[in-house]
RNA sequence: GGGCGGUUAGCUCAGCUGGUUAGAGCGCCUGCCUUACAAGCAGGAGGUCGCAGGUUCGAGUCCUGCACUGCCCACCA
């Protein structure tokens, strides 16, 4: 590749090339590793998009950090899995495909079940893999080798065995209860895929007329047209009110059916009335009312939420006209007695915002609460941390007051039940279909037309997509998987099932003790949990904080803006902006800025490469031959500046491995922002200039551009994880195309030498960038033209300052624009116009001079913040509990403050007598 | 009804286990096309850390209360 690059970065053709080379290239599969593997393993599951699914923001922010923590493992020697997949979405899908089967006059009941489901597969053959090219386009470094679909064979059979496993064990069960019922989908729908709302609403007291007596019994409800089905009024025992009524029967009006009156603790004294209707088939408390009692369950409402046969003259209406009608014949009949606001809660589907209806119905359930018992263990135990720690606590709640599962959805598209109904009412259920009925023999076996819940076959899936139930060997080196990376909206969804389901079925089961487990969950026992840890990622929200919805039109395209900004650098945003914890508000402006910084990289590498080219054509760094191969290579700290900067790099190094380590992305982004922008250009590469540029000594020349490259090319590495494109762009490039590794991504990440840790280095290097920046200042103030070059006076009370500023002399002169320092021995603080610090007396020689008056007014202020602080030290080092208890490190980082603030002072005290 | 976050510069956010002078990006002001980069360089202004108490030698950081704000969970008519 030629060295003769654009001058600004254009990421788009760069990014797309080199995504297409890693999948090509197979670079991040993994093979079943054989026997003898000791590497360290890290396994991550992808949270299975739904083939319907779109690139959004979360996506793009989970994405990002997993593809980081991945890279960064893989980089780090780890025998690296990221295992993709797409879900098959039940609910979603079909409705996708209804609609567009609508869109050409066709309903999916006229086609009938075989022929629907053909079309789901035509659509998600055609569509399905949108969101994986997009995942390709992030660049996720995932083992596309190993790509699943949750209703791909192996998959299936892998959720029947469960399903028959659990049903064997009594854990699974049909029944007729209340479940959620969606008008809209037409299906029983789970707890969690209801969304309650608050809405205003009218608490409407009805009478009911005792029979045989002279009067009535009032009741107060939400939802006035379920008294249709109601079939008994609860009192509570102890409610004196109602004593004399106990036994005795009420006319339900306008049905004219005679329904008793019971006691249960179902009403309670204090609320409304006392007195409340009972109505078993559509309320889930009642419903539990009526089992104690006894009572009929008349269904009033039916599956698409009209009112049903048995609701007499209101048969056919939809629920909420039928509710009009009710309150107009109550009022008429005078069985209304009251009408109050009142909020109220309703259910909403998830997926389509119909009302949910509690209705009684015929369906499966997952026993729940063995399953809960080791999944709190699990996680109480701290076999399974989760990440940040709060969470733990919110998942432990959420465990604490689980109902039984709702499994069976009424649609087509999904896992069929493997369950068969015999005409003689027999039940079989079945790894395959039977051939005949196991109690009759009869051969007219159906099977189960529902399908299972979504989340039950992704709740399989750190197990099923390592070949369980087969016993493999994938399972002994990869389960349990490392790390989950996920949004804390699927946490009961699906890493709570994953758990339940994980440590259940895969009780019993050892990972390879051969291989290293990743650092820090080596100790656990335990390995039939789905995963050691979990981090729970922040929700993206747009630049106002509101969360993004379609609804709201607020939506950010990740697509969009990768395709105005890069690749890199909307991770680089996501991955600077994501602290552990707090939400996001993705904010344009940021990326525009990381672009920028894409741009910098670039621009410092164009720099590299012409100068490398001239003064050592051909050098690259020999990674494969360097000593632990991990840090800077072939650098020759000859110098202040390149000790200095070996030290920066590798103390940053150190922050970054930290920061990674404890999902602080932003903390490690910002580190390498910092370093590469504000220390290596605008420092390093200014201060190596005239060495690169100095003829007269080629080998000096040699040794700066070595130095230049060798930190380049450890910088890439450092930055790669986060920006994993423009530095393999560069990094293919010094190795001129024909790197001894086929991509950065298999380098290895740099880990900080200690030794190169140069404390002396720094504190030397930050007394000559505050020299330069005073001066540079002093320069801006009296407006120096900028070519103009200035003499300065200096005084340095300290020798070794004096000498290190005065080996630093060149550099010092032309970063700072001076032709002569001149050295004074006596204090330039009474000079007008001279700069002070305790280190150092500067004073900038020119004919313009700063007015008095502006100096002075700085001065005082100056003077003024000073003596404040010198007052809080004083105060401070005066206190003998101070001294007593604060750490020795603290006291002395006072007293040498201290010290210099008196100087300080000194300084500016006399100068201001000078001007007076 | 429970639970959990947030409130720091004009804007968007950092600030980890309490410790010397509270930071960044954007925006703003001044000056520069300095032979890598104007998507850049140099310099600068800008903060009673939501409010009130408390703990501590020391609080943006810990505790209590309050205010505003956001989210999640919940079968009370």
């Amino acid at each position: 590749m030629a060295h003769d690059l654009p001058k600004i970065y254009e990421p788009g053709a760069i990014e797309t090339r080199w995504a297409d080379y890693w999948v090509t290239e197979k670079l991040f599969s993994v093979p079943t590793p054989p026997p003898g593997e000791t590497r360290p393993v890290f396994t991550l599951l992808l949270p299975p998009p739904n083939v319907t699914g779109r690139l959004h923001m979360g996506h793009m922010l989970n994405h990002t950090q997993m593809d980081i923590i991945v890279r960064w493992h893989r980089m780090r020697g780890f025998l690296t899995l990221w295992l993709p997949g797409t879900d098959h979405a039940g609910i979603a899908t079909q409705m996708m495909v209804e609609r567009q089967l609508a869109t050409e006059g066709k309903k999916r009941r006229d086609m009938g079940r075989e022929a629907f489901i053909e079309r789901v597969w035509e659509w998600k053959k055609l569509y399905g893999g949108a969101i994986l090219e997009q995942m390709k386009r992030l660049g996720d470094s995932v083992d596309w080798d190993r790509e699943y679909f949750t209703m791909d064979e192996n998959l299936s059979r892998a959720v029947r065995e469960v399903f028959v496993r659990l049903y064997e064990e009594g854990l699974i069960y049909r029944g007729k209860y209340i479940v959620n019922w969606c008008p809209g989908c037409g299906t029983a729908i789970s707890d969690l895929e209801v969304k309650h709302e608050e809405i205003a609403g009218k608490l409407y007291e009805i009478r009911y007329p005792v029979v045989g007596a002279n009067e009535f019994i009032t009741v107060a409800t939400t939802r006035p047209e379920t008294m249709l089905g109601d079939t008994a009024v609860a009192v509570n025992e102890k409610d004196v009110r109602y004593k004399h009524l106990h036994g005795k029967k009420v006319l339900l009006p306008l049905m004219n059916r005679e329904i008793p009156i019971i006691t249960d603790d179902l009403a309670q004294p204090e609320f409304g009335t006392g007195a409340v209707k009972v109505t078993p088939a559509h309320d889930p408390n009642d419903f539990q009312a009526g089992l104690r009692h006894n009572l009929p369950q008349i269904e009033v409402i039916d599956e698409q939420a009209r009112m049903s046969q048995n609701a007499g003259p209101y048969a056919g209406l939809d629920r909420y006209a039928a509710r009009k009608r009710v309150l107009e014949d109550l009022r008429q009949q005078g069985f209304l007695v009251g009408e109050k606001d009142y909020t109220i809660s309703i259910g909403k589907c998830d997926r389509c915002g119909t009302v949910v209806e509690p209705r009684l119905s015929t369906q499966w359930f997952i026993k729940i609460a063995p399953l809960a018992q080791r999944a709190t263990q699990a996680v109480e135990q701290g076999e399974i941390t989760i990440v940040p720690e709060n969470y733990q606590q919110i998942y432990l709640n959420w465990m604490h007051n689980i109902h039984d599962w709702c499994i069976s959805r009424q649609l087509w598209w999904g896992h069929r039940i493997p369950a068969w109904h015999c005409s003689c009412g027999e039940i079989i259920v079945a790894r395959e279909a039977p051939a005949k009925c196991t109690k009759c023999g009869g051969s007219e076996v159906k099977q189960d037309t529902d399908v299972l819940d979504t989340w039950f076959s992704s709740g399989l899936l750190p197990f099923t997509t390592l070949g369980w139930p087969e016993k493999t060997r994938d399972q002994e080196v990869f389960y349990p998987t490392t790390l989950l990376i996920t949004a804390y909206e699927i946490l009961f969804f699906w890493v709570a099932r994953m758990i339940m389901f994980g440590c259940h079925f895969m009780q019993g089961h050892q990972q390879d003790p051969k291989v290293k487990r990743a650092s820090g969950w080596g100790d656990k026992k335990d390995d039939s949990v789905p995963f050691r840890q979990v981090y729970i990622h922040a929700l993206v929200r747009d630049a106002e904080r509101q969360k993004m919805s379609k609804t709201k039109g607020n939506v950010v395209d990740p697509l969009d803006v990768i395709a105005r900004f890069g690749t890199d650098a909307t991770r680089f945003t996501l991955a600077a902006m994501a602290a552990p914890g707090t939400d996001i508000a993705f904010n344009e402006s940021r990326t525009e800025g990381y672009r920028n910084f894409a741009n910098k990289i670039w621009n410092a590498a164009r720099f590299m490469f012409m100068n490398i080219d001239r003064v050592a054509p051909g050098l690259k760094p020999d990674l494969a031959g360097a000593q632990g191969g991990v840090g800077v290579v072939g650098v020759n700290a000859a110098t202040l500046e390149d000790r200095w900067i070996l030290s920066r790099f590798n103390r940053v190094t150190k922050n970054v491995n930290e920061a990674l380590e404890t999902y602080r992305f932003h903390e490690a982004a910002n580190q390498i922002y910092d370093f590469f922008w504000g220390e290596f250009c605008d420092w390093y590469i200014e201060l190596i200039k005239p060495r690169l540029l100095d003829e007269a000594d080629p080998q000096s020349a040699r040794t700066a551009g070595a130095n230049l490259l060798g930190i380049f090319e450890a910088a890439l590495r450092l930055l790669h994880p986060v920006m994993p494109f423009i530095t393999e762009e560069i990094w293919q490039a010094i190795y001129d195309g024909n790197p001894h590794l086929k991509s950065i991504a298999l380098a290895p990440y740099p880990q900080a030498d200690e030794k190169q840790l140069n404390l002396a280095a720094e504190t030397e290097m930050a007394i000559l960038q505050d020299l330069i920046v005073n001066v540079r200042n002093v320069r801006a103030e009296l407006k120096v033209e900028p070519k103009q070059r200035v003499p300065i006076q200096l005084f340095v009370e300290d020798a070794d300052i004096r000498k290190l500023i005065e080996q630093n002399q060149s550099s010092v002169q032309r970063l700072a624009g001076v032709d002569k320092i001149e050295f004074v021995d006596n204090s330039l603080a009474k000079l007008s116009g001279a700069r002070h610090t305790a280190r150092f007396d500067v004073h900038v020689i020119y004919e313009r001079k700063i007015d008095v008056a502006v100096e002075r007014l700085q001065l005082n202020k100056e003077l003024e913040q000073i003596e404040k602080e010198i007052g809080n030290g004083q105060r401070q080092l005066n206190n003998e509990q101070f001294l007593a208890k604060a750490p020795a490190k603290v006291v002395e980082g006072i007293r040498k403050r201290a010290q210099e603030l008196t100087v300080l002072q000194q300084k500016v005290k006399s100068k201001l007598d000078e001007l007076r």
